[in-house]
DNA sequence: GCGCTCCTTACGAAACACGGACGTCGGACC
DNA sequence: GGTCCGACGTCCGTGTTTCGTAAGGAGCGC
């Protein structure tokens, strides 16, 4: 219990972690930065909703610490439109005892939150813990597998060769099995996986799964590649093509 | 968005999630025993530190939701020797406002922390999210016995190098003898372990196992892998074949 | 032969996966 | 600013798979 900003790298990756700071006040978004930055990581800050879009897509943050009271958007919004740009962890800042919204946080998908007045050792402590789980797989480096190949830096993906004109999502969750093939996952790890979250409708994944086996499978209606396990989820298999 | 307290069975595990509360106040302790129980959880209970440790060595709990301040031994403590004894995930109660306390929780090892009031459901989404983070590591490696392979990630059973198709009882039951070969079972046990109840109809293993038997066997009239020990139930034995 | 246990089969109910369709929200384009 | 379009999440109807239970028959031990 000495030093407790021992300087951190990011999961997987062999660069620091770069966290966003959201908020409205000058004070608070002051100290944490500051206190994050002495931790080692790489600190961008916004201190408004629409801000905190532009930097996130500008800079793509490994993490985003996020006060759930923010003007203009507020934070459970914000944190809704990242998550829809794809996975990243976010934690939220909130005012001491608003049990609501904290609930209301993490079913968002908020990964954590922390109530003010806080500690930045504490707020360190979760950054760190947030990130520690987050991704210990890279998933910068190109796949492929079963005649399927992706490459996440251009965000492309062939399939024998040809372009697949995939979403967002369908990107990840293709890039995602690619990363494990042969293995089993349920709707719910899947959400958790692929959308950064714990809670929300899991048909959500069966639709997404349905789309996406639309644009790879020869026979959408009798997948190869994605198979599913039933009662379980699905399967990304390799060698059935 | 999702059903709160849908009882949960740990993933690859065959078994409901047993959970120890530890707090001194009965009042705190009954009301968390009692929403953990409706969540579907097997629920423990201890009222001091020593008791606590005793309880989780007798019971092997798979979370401990811990009260910060206990008579005698306080909750750092019995975190820290509890997690000295083999790794088992913790959740720590706190009252509201221990700032100090809470970056201790978290320093010691403690994976989460409530603090009190808390709402009953906060506490069950935390103990779900935990448990769901630790768990996965139990009970995933392949296995292998009489030309029988299991693997739990992948799903995937197979006989002699090919693949079998069973459904979800049938893979679970058929892990479960692998992972216990020799061993006799009352259809009981099997309700108990493969099922993860303790009620209903004990024909219904019967059923299962002879299902099970029929994908398995070379000829499920004269079983050599599973089989009938009269009077008592079934066991495995993978020197039969 | 008798009583009990186990096997086998069949069937209804429930759970599950799938496809189609719809509403919403942003972003792009005019 | 207004409009169109694509992505996304949700909902519902349908067909299929799986599950649990009941009931009669076979087998075992005595």
């Amino acid at each position: 219990m000495q030093q407790p900003y021992e300087p951190v790298k990011a999961p997987g990756a062999d660069r620091t972690a770069r966290v966003l700071v959201v908020d409205d006040d000058p004070t608070v978004s002051e100290v944490v930065a500051g206190y994050l930055d002495r931790a080692g990581y790489l600190v961008d800050r916004a201190d408004d909703g629409p801000t905190a879009l532009v930097r996130a897509e500008e800079h793509r943050p490994d993490l985003v610490v996020l006060d759930l009271m923010l003007p203009g958007m507020d934070g459970l919004e914000v944190c809704g439109r990242l998550r829809r740009r794809g996975p990243v962890p976010v934690i939220m800042l909130t005012a001491r005892g608003d049990e609501e919204d904290r609930v209301l946080g993490l079913e968002v998908g908020a990964d954590d939150y922390v109530t003010k007045p806080f500690s930045p050792r504490e707020l360190v402590l979760r950054v760190e813990s947030v990130l520690r789980r987050s991704r210990p797989d890279a998933g910068t480096r190109p796949l492929r597998a079963g005649g399927v190949a992706v490459d996440p830096t251009a965000r492309r993906a062939t399939r024998d060769g040809v372009e697949l004109s995939l979403t967002l999502r369908e990107f990840d969750l293709l890039s995602f099995f690619l990363r494990h093939p042969g293995r089993a996952f349920s709707r719910q790890d899947l959400m958790r996986e692929v959308w950064g979250w714990d809670f929300g409708d899991l048909s959500t994944v069966t639709v997404h799964v349905r789309r996406l086996r639309g644009k790879v499978e020869d026979d959408p209606a009798r997948p190869l590649l994605i198979q599913t396990v039933w009662g379980v989820g699905y399967r990304f298999e390799p060698g059935g093509e």
